[in-house]
DNA sequence: AGCCTTTGACCAGCG
DNA sequence: TCGCTGGTCAAAGGC
């Protein structure tokens, strides 16, 4: 429905030197941060929308290049970059993308100790 | 020149 | 009370 899938390639390095590659979303995202989640044993970037008008945020947890997590959260207050030819989805609310399959929210169900 | 990326440190909240 | 983690910000460097 107002799932717009734009399968673009991106590439960001991992901090062990491998290149990850995130679907674009038709949005600008700045990275602002990275650390290694203990809990799961992955790592998490952080990135937000470089809009100001924009609080959105984008979050990307991996363990490994082939199994990326990716979530939204907050909404856009701009239309996706990506022209949307019809109505673009970039006004939802609270939204967690999944790109590689279905996977939990961002909430976290309960930290199993590693 | 501008823009983006990366790392470290700091802070807060919670158990 | 302390420790720990997670999250964000800042600065610097590179292209």
């Amino acid at each position: 429905m107002e799932t717009e899938e734009e399968d673009r390639e991106e590439q960001y390095t991992d901090p062990g030197g491998q290149r990850l590659v995130l679907p674009e979303d038709g949005h600008g995202w700045k990275k602002y941060g990275q650390k290694f989640i203990k809990k799961r044993g992955k790592f998490r970037s952080y990135f937000k929308c470089q809009k100001q008008n924009c609080v959105a945020k984008k979050r990307v947890e991996w363990s490994s290049p082939d199994d990326i997590r990716i979530w939204y959260e907050g909404s856009h207050n701009h239309a996706s970059s990506t022209q949307g030819t019809s109505s673009s989805a970039a006004n939802q609310y609270n939204l967690y993308a999944q790109v590689f399959g279905s996977d939990q929210p961002p909430s976290r169900p309960h930290d199993q100790d590693a």
